[in-house]
DNA sequence: GTCCATTTGTACGTATGTATC
DNA sequence: TGATACATACGTACAAATGGA
């Protein structure tokens, strides 16, 4: 069974967010209305009004009746942790990321302390392990585990520079809605040391969390490793 | 002119979320289907569904094709950092607050790296330092600063034992609506060396936080000290 | 200040597809 | 298999806010 074409709705609102995203439209910009719309893309307007609702909800655009959809640009994304500099922002292209274990499906050990349904138990897990880097210089070392659960293709794709958000998102129409995570301070251990290239006790900040989906009962996990020594791990909330 | 009346979907969104609230309907209960709903309140489903659209939205229920509308309980808070030990929960009792620098008020040094307005800066701030123990361990210390702005009383108000997000709401009407945070992993310097009892080395969560308030222009700022070693900081997002 | 074209907001109706039990 | 429930998408009408003529 191959997989299903996602609805008109949801391709109208990638192609807005990406003109958003992709700084085709920028703040204060006005998307064309709502009829403009249903004329180019040949779709009705509780269709078009459908999509534009979605850009509403995360924070891309706000409506203003009388005057049009108005971009906000790119929101403070939740749960998303990303990084800032002491001196300079981190720009899209500094940022690479090396696969140390590739996806491939395996049983599960753990899930960094979250209880696991008996249903992902019994399904096993597609894990991996990601090196990223900033610069060249390590950063972040990343392990996901993702239950075993009708994602067709899924450990054939590659995530070299992809954040796993956005594949799950424009591929399998699963969106990260909320989650926990939980954060302490260690010092490295022989794994961190060999991959970071920091001595044996420096500090290091670990985050284990539980990804919460829109796709009911589906969670993912993953644990990860930060050497805050130049960069500050950041969320907003 | 007096108030317009709330549209025909807000109405059954408010009404569904009020029964999600007073635990009439509980985790894991269905709602009346859509086709029920619109029947007992005169409603039609594009209706019915924009109302439980926007419940979805808040995280109050999913949905699930072929089954009905599934219902989660009340949504996590965000932005509450909380701790969870590896052996036991925490309870209230166990947590005692000391505090280290009174309330006061004074100009401001810094932010935590973060950005003042000329007014907060021109007002001064209100100042505190408290220290969080568990089982009379000491584990946070909680740096608290806060623009001069029109708080009556605050600075001879008790902290002890009580959260400041609590305060701001009850007697300010102010909520904390979101917010950013930035995290590092450290190594114990002399303060915290001398708060905590550690050694010169330990790995110490730091925590610089923004936190965004309902009133308009009003932030405010902590920064956070943890001490991971037996506990984790936790997050819902 | 008024009028009017544009734009979004609300609400109706209908049909068909698809997942669940 | 059938009944039920949600998902998608079409169409239509009128209300309300905006901004310019």
């Amino acid at each position: 069974m191959g997989a299903k074409e996602a609805p008109q709705y949801r391709k109208l609102y990638e192609l807005l967010r990406g003109l958003i995203e992709d700084l085709s439209y920028q703040y204060g910009d006005l998307l064309p209305s709502e009829n403009e719309l249903c004329a180019t893309h040949q779709l009705t307007r509780p269709t078009v009004r459908k999509a534009l609702d979605m850009l509403v909800n995360e924070g891309f655009i706000i409506r203003q009746q009388g005057k049009g959809s108005i971009v906000l640009g790119l929101p403070k994304g939740i749960g998303i942790l990303s990084l800032t500099g002491t001196t300079s922002a981190i720009g899209q292209d500094l940022l690479t990321t090396k696969i140390i274990v590739k996806p491939h499906i395996m049983s599960w050990e753990h899930a960094f302390g979250y209880e696991l349904s008996e249903r992902d138990r019994s399904l096993g897990c597609i894990h991996m392990e990601r090196l990223r880097l900033i610069n060249e210089k390590p950063v972040f070392y990343d392990i996901t585990m993702i239950p075993n659960l009708n994602l067709p293709r899924f450990t054939s794709r590659t995530f070299e520079n992809r954040s796993l958000f956005d594949i799950l998102r424009k591929h399998y129409q699963i969106e990260v809605k909320g989650g926990e995570q939980k954060i302490q301070a260690i010092t490295a251990d022989d794994r961190i040391v060999k991959h970071f290239g920091v001595k044996k006790n420096h500090p290091i900040l670990r985050v284990d969390r539980k990804l919460d989906t829109s796709k009911a009962g589906f969670s993912f996990f993953s644990q990860i490793y930060c050497n805050t020594e130049n960069y500050s791990l950041i969320g907003s909330f």
